[in-house]
DNA sequence: GATCCTCGAGTTCC
DNA sequence: CTCGAGGATC
């Protein structure tokens, strides 16, 4: 008994020394003892635990690697959500942030007119957001942000992050749930791709993704050898004993005495040039920071001023992102070469020399068009500046003229399609030069029946690029008509297509031949005829032979339809290919669905609405949402102005809800849209 | 005739 | 997302 008991007592002390030296290492960054001393404990820990089972407790140290691997990750939903922040790009929204942030203080009678609100500064460090909870003290479950509401339990992963006190020090509340970000250092970075090219393991492209997918692993044992970070900014659910706090920093410091490492270099500032003041400073070391950030966070420092600024949407009207411009890297502009689009669009493409930016290596970037290039004035040979607009298209920002080879080329628009040879001809007025060779033309052939069968058209699955390839090139599919005389048995002998594939090909294409009016309308590919005249025009006329037989003056009686969009249309149908291409669509079961003629003409709940959509909705996909929104009676459309009526935005919500706030159009969340459809659950 | 609002079209990478 | 351009509105 007596051997047992000390057994307990040494046990307890080499955890405390353990996580002892694990705060110091990993949170304060000053170890006091050396790797081969730490392991020695950590072993005799071990030794001692596999001696004793019953004394393992699921917060000793050990205990970080020993979970299992799962099939899937739960779910769980946040006790608080976890909100997304408003994005600032330059000073002038600063300004205006810290504007609107004074003026309610003021209001409100938290702040003189002569003083300047307080906020605290951090870095946004670029990684996964995480919530963790601790219960009396112990880490109980950690879940990944999410849509804000509900996350993925990542519990048994995050229990291998040294960083992170399995067990609180000093006075703990009883419940606290602590948010954060959880990075990779670029050095850790480095070392673990190096590791993983070693063993012919797929490298990680950036610290973020290595982050990410680090975290994501089904098996704790993976996560447990990554060296994961985590800092602290905020937190969730947290009551019982807790300090009296008045200020953001305060809880932040408070969170760093129970052991959390917070977001270094933190700041608090007074007045909005002192926050722009840490902006730049922190812009120029932003490439030495042991870790990547994004930007930087200004929250109003006083607990109190943030419970008057209250929330708009799912961002908190105290907090802003001030993020730093897309990351811009320079490469060499091998040559341009030209695409044919459907409408026979000849676009310029700029093949670069492979360049890793924001994230991803970019070989092709657009240059729209021949003004485009002049106005950039980059020629073939020059070292171009490139970046990523809005963090996803790659764009050429213009040459770096020093760095100009004598023999730099000019881009010379081809005379004759790169394709078929016919004919390049540019309207005097237009900035789009085109290819004059119309169905002729492979490329136009291609892209018209790649546009037909997408998804916002005739929506048939398993038709992709490199099959119209094929089918177009060895002359078996000429029209839209001829894909619906495919057969399993020949396209089972194609490139790639296994008997299976094939029959769901087939399958897709009989799903295919009801189509509604609008989508079918959509699919022939009629210039100017986008979704939403198709849709005015299915409406309008009910049948694709009302349409047909309608002439100029017929259809401009339709909404949003104008000259040049009514001649475009009866061209269309003048043309005696088009005619035969409907015949044989018809021949092949190809009919569009009676149109509904809505039976309850009452005023829907959205009739004359206008509502934009923007950011990642919790339930809803954004299609989801337009169908709805479209059933009640209203429009969707994809740019705020101030004849919108609501802007629903959703996670992630960037310069739409930006634009809302300024032109004072309501916000609504999911929630409230559906409130508006009256499907309040 | 000018201005504002929308729609259409094209696009990258994995 | 961005640009260009058609349509509506004043």
């Amino acid at each position: 008994m007596e051997q047992r008991e000390s057994v307990v007592a040494r046990i307890d002390a080499l955890r405390d020394t353990i996580s002892d030296h694990n705060h110091r290492y990993y949170v304060l960054d000053a170890p006091t003892v050396s790797d081969a001393q730490y392991d020695a404990l950590m072993r005799e820990l071990q030794a001692l635990e596999q001696a004793h089972p019953d004394l393992i407790t699921p917060d000793s140290p050990t205990q970080r690697v020993g979970a299992r691997p799962v099939a899937a990750f739960g779910s769980v939903r946040h006790a608080v959500a976890m909100l997304s922040l408003g994005n600032a790009f330059d000073d002038d929204e600063v300004l205006a942030f810290n504007r609107r942030v004074q003026d309610t203080l003021r209001g409100a009678g938290l702040l003189d007119a002569d003083e300047e609100a307080e906020y605290q500064a951090e870095y946004k460090l670029d990684g996964l957001a995480i919530s963790v909870r601790y219960e009396q003290g112990r880490l109980v479950q950690a879940a990944t942000r999410g849509d804000g509401q509900t996350g993925e339990d990542v519990t048994s992963n995050i229990r291998t992050l040294r960083s992170l006190p399995l067990k609180l020090r000093g006075d703990y509340p009883d419940v606290l749930e602590v948010r954060g970000e959880v990075v990779m250092t670029r050095a850790d970075f480095e070392r673990l791709n190096e590791q993983q090219r070693e063993r012919g393991e797929k490298v990680f492209v950036n610290p973020r993704n290595a982050a990410a997918g680090s975290l994501r692993q089904l098996d704790p044992r993976i996560t447990a050898g990554r060296p994961l970070r985590f800092y602290a900014y905020g937190w969730g659910e947290l009551s019982g004993q807790v300090p009296d706090f008045e200020t953001h920093s305060g809880v932040l410091d408070w969170l760093a005495t129970l052991g959390f490492p917070v977001s270094p270099d933190r700041e608090v500032l007074r007045g909005v040039d002192q926050l722009l003041d840490y902006y730049h400073r922190t812009g120029q070391r932003r490439d030495s920071l042991p870790f990547e950030i994004d930007g930087v966070v200004y929250k109003v420092n006083a607990l109190q001023a943030q419970d008057v600024l209250g929330y708009v949407a799912r961002a908190p009207r105290f907090a802003l992102a001030h993020k730093y411009p897309a990351q811009e890297e320079t490469t060499v502009l091998l040559d341009i070469e030209v695409q044919v689009g459907r409408t026979g669009a000849i676009t310029p493409v700029a093949r670069l020399e492979p360049v890793f930016v924001g994230g991803v290596t970019v070989t092709n970037a657009t240059l729209h068009n021949e003004d485009e290039i002049r106005r950039k004035d980059v020629r073939i040979g020059d070292t171009v500046t490139v970046r990523r607009a809005g963090d996803v298209i790659p764009e050429v920002v213009g040459p770096i003229p020093d760095l100009r080879p004598a023999d730099a080329r000019e881009f010379v628009m081809p005379v004759s399609c790169p394709v078929c040879g016919s004919a390049i001809e540019r309207p005097e007025d237009e900035a789009i030069a085109r290819c004059t060779g119309g169905l002729f033309c492979a490329a136009q052939r291609k892209q018209s029946l790649l546009h037909a069968v997408g998804r916002k058209a005739l929506d048939i699955d398993g038709l992709g690029e490199k099959l119209i390839e094929q089918l177009v090139d060895s002359g078996r599919v000429r029209s839209l008509a001829d894909l619906f005389t495919l057969t399993v048995d020949e396209l089972s002998r194609l490139e790639r297509m296994g008997p299976k594939s094939a029959a769901n090909l087939v399958a897709a294409l009989d799903k295919a031949r009801t189509p509604s009016l609008e989508q079918l309308l959509f699919a022939l590919g009629i210039r100017h005829v986008g979704e939403t005249t198709a849709r005015a025009l299915a409406l309008h006329f009910g049948s694709l032979q009302a349409v047909m037989d309608a002439d100029e003056d017929a259809l401009l009686a339709v909404p949003d339809v104008g000259p040049v969009v009514a001649a475009s249309i009866a061209r269309f149908f003048a043309e005696p290919h088009n005619r035969e291409v409907i015949d044989a669509l018809g021949q092949q079961g190809v009919r569009a669905r009676e149109v509904e003629i809505r039976s309850d003409q009452r005023a829907l709940p959205l009739t004359g609405k206008t509502v934009v959509l923007t950011g990642t909705l919790p339930e809803w996909t954004r299609e989801e949402a337009s169908r709805h929104v479209l059933a009640a009676g209203g429009k969707v459309s994809g740019s705020v102005s101030r004849k919108t009526s609501y802007v629903v935005a959703g996670d992630a919500a960037g310069s739409k809800l930006t634009r809302a706030q300024e032109l004072g159009v309501p916000v609504l969340d999911e929630a409230g849209l559906k409130a508006l459809l009256g499907m309040q659950e």
